[in-house]
DNA sequence: ACCTGAACACCGTTCAAGT
DNA sequence: ACCTGAACACCGTTCAAGT
C-alpha cells in the first residue's frame, strides 16, 4: 500500500543513521567527557536518541565497543616518516601515544586492560618493532621490548590521570601520615614517589630502552640456566 | 523485660560476627574464585549471610573494600632478611609479589588501577627503595624506579591472567589473520609477542633495573635542557 | 552501635514484536 | 535488515526502622 514509507525508521525524523562509526564516536565523546566510568551502553544509546538494545545490531557487546573506542582514539597517534635517528623517532611515537592517552581520560585505563589488536595498535607496534631492530635489538627482544614500552606508557598515562582527580590529595595526605620510623625511605621520598610529569616519563622510557638494548643477546642464555636450577 | 536478649543479632544463630576482617577475607575468597568481576558488595554480603547494606557499617564503599583486599593479598609477599646481594634480593621480592598477584586472578588488575598505600604495599616499597639505594641509585631515581618495577610486575601478572582465559586463543587467532604485508614485523613476531612466562618477566625486570642504574645521575641534567627546547 | 528490608537509580543483554 | 519496548538478572548506595 505505502511502499515508499518502508524505509529505515531513522530517516525522516531528525535522527541520523545508526552506524558502527556513529556508535564508536559517540562512545569516545562520552569517555572523553566523563571518563571510563561515564561510559555505558545505555548512555551511548541515549546520546544517539535510541535504546540500548538497538546498539546490538551493530556491535557484539560492551567489550567490543571498548576495543573499537581504544583503536579509534589511537588513530591520532603520529608516526614520523624519516627514521634516521631511531631514538628520536621512538620518543616521538611514544610521546604521541602518551599524549593521546592523556587527552581522553579513561582511554588510558582501557589501554592497560586490553591487549589491543586494532589496526592503529598494529601500526604503532609495527613502527616500534622496526625502530628497535634498527637500534640493534634481536627480533625477539624487540617483540618483548615493544610490549614493555607500550605498557609503560599506558601505565604512566593512567596514573597521571588518577592524580588529576581529587585522588592525589588523598594519597599524598595518606603518605604524609605514615609511620616514618617503620617506612623511613617511603616517608623521605613521599614527594618523589608522586612527582613527575613528562620528565619522569622520558626518564623511564630511556631507562627501559637502555635496559632492553643492554639485555639483548646475553641474557636469554642465562635465563635458561636459571630455569633448571 | 528481657535484657539478656538485647545482644548483637549476629549471636545466637549460626552467623559469625560481622567485622571488617571477615568482610575483607570473604571478598578475597570471592575474588580468588571468580575474578575481579565476580566481586560485588551484594555477593560479599550473601557470602556472609547478610544484606549489602550491613557492610556499610564497617566499610565506607566498594573502593575502600578493594584497597583493603589488595593489601590483604599483599600480606603474603615475602621479603628476605639478608640483603648482601641486592640483585638477588630484589628478584626474590618482585617474584614473590608477582606470584601473589598471579595466584589470585583479579588482584593483579586491582594492583594496576590502585595507587596502593596500605601497610603491605609500604613494606614492599620500603624494601625495594632500600635495595635500589644499595645498588647505587640516587634517592630520587630509586623512588621512580620502585614505582616502575612494581607497575611492570602488576602489568605482567594482569596480562598473564588475561591470557589464561579463552582470550589468548582469540587474540592469537586475530594476530594470525592480520595483513602480513601491512604489518610484516608484527606478523613475523606474532608468537613472540604473546609468548613468555617467568623468563619474559625476569628479562624485563633485569632490563628495567639495568636501565634505571644506567640512567642514574646523568640524565636529569639532559632532561632539563630538553624541557627548554 | 550494629544490623536490616526496602527503595532508588542505575547496569548489560535478550527477545518477541514491529517496520 | 534494522530498530524498538519491555523484561530479566544484576549493580552500589541510602535511609528509616528495628534491636
Amino acid at each position: 500500500m505505502k511502499p515508499t514509507q518502508i524505509v529505515s525508521r531513522r530517516r525522516g525524523d531528525g535522527k541520523s543513521l545508526l552506524t558502527r562509526e556513529a556508535i564508536v564516536s559517540a562512545a569516545l565523546e562520552l569517555i572523553r567527557r566523563d571518563g571510563l566510568d561515564g561510559l555505558s551502553m545505555r548512555r551511548v544509546a541515549t546520546a544517539l536518541d535510541t535504546g540500548a538494545a538497538s546498539l546490538y545490531a551493530h556491535i557484539h557487546d560492551l567489550d567490543e565497543l571498548l576495543s573499537l573506542v581504544l583503536d579509534s582514539a589511537l588513530s591520532g597517534v603520529r608516526i614520523p616518516r624519516a627514521r634516521e635517528q631511531w631514538d628520536k623517532a621512538l620518543e616521538q611515537i611514544v610521546l604521541s601515544y602518551l599524549r593521546i592517552l592523556f587527552r581522553h581520560a579513561g582511554v588510558a585505563r582501557l589501554a592497560i586492560s586490553t591487549i589491543a589488536t586494532g589496526p592503529n595498535s598494529l601500526r604503532i607496534m609495527e613502527a616500534i618493532l622496526q625502530l628497535l631492530e634498527q637500534a640493534g635489538c634481536s627480533a625477539e627482544d624487540a617483540a618483548w621490548g615493544t610490549d614493555l614500552i607500550l605498557h609503560f606508557a599506558a601505565s604512566t598515562a593512567a596514573e597521571q590521570r588518577a592524580r588529576r582527580a581529587n585522588l592525589l590529595k588523598e594519597i599524598s595526605k595518606t603518605l604524609e601520615e605514615i609511620d616514618a620510623a617503620l617506612y623511613p625511605r617511603v616517608y623521605a621520598l613521599r614527594r618523589d614517589l608522586l612527582s613527575g610529569g613528562i620528565d619522569r616519563f622520558l626518564w623511564g622510557l630511556r631507562a627501559i630502552v637502555k635496559g632492553i638494548l643492554g639485555e639483548s643477546g646475553t641474557v636469554r642464555k642465562e635465563l635458561t640456566s636459571v630455569k633448571h636450577r
